[in-house]
RNA sequence: GCGGCCGUAGCUCAGGUGGUUAGAGCGCCAGACUGUGGCUCUGGAGGUCGCGGGUUCGAGUCCCGUCGGCCGCCCCA
């Protein structure tokens, strides 16, 4: 038998519901802010990922699935949203400031585990062309009212990488500081030459370091402006916690980063949601200069704590004594849904009634409607409430 | 990439120390009930025992490999 990939899933029932559910949420929600939705292709030029997400990332090391298509070039599938989406950005000539939102499939080849799949999916915005603590403030604040609309219990973590500078001269302090540490990991002893910064979020190394915080990097205007956002969250009563060692694993974020974890799911799986602000990801990918930041859902591990509860229209379902019926019954279907009922039957041939009537009792019908010789003559249909077992009569 | 547990019917699982035609519950189909579901009873369909080797007179059972699943680590949504 031919079955799914490693990692991969069918995803259906109450699983596709949840889905849904939460793509509507957020779809409702971010509508408020004003967003533009967009579609970007599942496969890019590697090239782009490689550029925007960092070639020496775990991601692009050793998650990405690349490949060369037909005609030899290296093309991958798309392990996050955002490289797309700044791609296409700058090559649709988008105008600043614009807000993109997003939703499809991701992959990484990854071990697969709880909430972690190899196609997962993600609902994002980019604000594009959006500078500042209030934009900053309004980004996280989006992504934090997406998590409520769905009655999440949730908190904010966030922290600072600083402008640009700030970020160079911290990792080249830390270059230096760690040089002398030769009791770090071999993934640090890596990262203390290609990204210093991941050393932080080490859950092995990290907590033998004493750093210095990396506000002492950051200057008076970064430092007002961070500030300034944390304070706009607290108004609009977001709860917030600033976590020094939150670096993230993309390299392309400059200022502020965010985690949103669930306070519903414990353990390593407990962040949702992510994001933060890549000032310099446009002009790196070949756009104008242009400030940014956003973030990103995890639709997979936020259906995992979802309580599940999903209402369903009233069903109603026709039944025939005999198949010679089948045409006024195939008929009555369809006026049913014309007046915007939800409605089905059975066509195979040769069903008893008692066996239809199974079939809509399995279904959850809520409504039976009877086609039989006496209904057909007299125009005059049996109706049947399963839940009660009242039975009436109404004429069409 | 590393570690632990596990692959038998559509689903959940039984199958001491290897021994005839591999079982149960649920689900599915049909009937009991010739115009009525749920409950009950009766019958039926459905299995390359993940796959490939090996040991053996004989393997679902033992050994090796491989693929897959769950969980943890790393990392991440």
């Amino acid at each position: 038998m031919i079955k799914t990939l490693r990692g991969f899933r069918d995803i259906y029932g109450e699983e596709w519901d949840k889905f849904w559910y939460i793509v509507e949420t957020f779809r409702g929600i971010l509508g408020r802010y004003n967003v533009r939705w967009i579609d970007t292709p599942i496969v890019e030029q590697a090239e782009l990922f490689i550029r925007s997400v960092g070639e020496f990332t775990d991601i692009v090391q050793k998650q990405m699935f690349i490949f060369k298509d037909r005609g030899g070039r290296n093309v991958a599938l798309r392990p996050e949203g955002t490289a797309g989406i700044v791609r296409a950005y700058i090559e649709n000539g988008f105008v600043p400031p614009v807000k993109l939102a997003y939703f499809g499939p991701m992959f990484r080849a990854e071990r697969p585990q709880k909430g972690r799949y190899r196609q997962f999916y993600q609902i994002g915005v980019e604000f594009i062309g959006y500078d500042g603590s209030h934009a900053d403030a309004e980004c996280i604040l989006s992504a934090y009212e997406c998590v409520r609309g769905l009655d999440v219990k949730a908190k904010v973590y966030i922290n600072t990488l600083g402008g640009d500078d700030a970020k160079r001269r911290f990792s080249s302090f830390l270059k230096d500081y760690l040089k002398e540490m030769d009791f770090l990991c071999e993934d640090c002893k890596v990262r203390r030459e290609k990204n210093p910064l991941r050393v932080l979020d080490c859950k092995i190394c990290s907590p033998k370091l004493e750093v210095p915080d990396i506000m002492e990097f950051v200057d008076e205007e970064e430092k007002r402006d961070f500030t300034k956002t944390l304070e706009l969250l607290q108004k609009f009563e977001v709860p917030i916690e600033r976590d020094p060692k939150l670096v993230r694993g993309l390299d392309y974020y400059t200022g502020m980063v965010f985690e949103i974890k669930s306070e519903e799911l414990e353990s390593a799986q407990n962040t949702i949601l992510s994001g933060g602000r890549y000032d310099d990801l446009v002009s790196e990918l070949g756009g104008k200069d242009t400030p940014a930041c956003g973030w990103a859902a995890g639709i997979d591990r936020i259906s995992l704590i979802l309580r599940k509860e999903s209402k369903k229209d009233e069903l109603y379902f026709i039944v025939r004594t005999s198949d010679e019926y089948m045409d006024i019954a195939f008929d009555i279907l369809h006026k049913l849904r014309k007046c915007g009922k939800t409605a089905d039957m059975i066509f195979d041939r040769g069903k008893s009634l008692r066996s239809q009537m199974k079939k809509a009792n399995k279904l959850g019908a809520k409504w039976v409607v009877f086609v039989g010789e006496e209904e057909v003559k007299s125009g005059r249909y049996k109706i049947r409430d399963m839940d009660t077992g009242e039975e009436s009569i109404f004429t069409i």
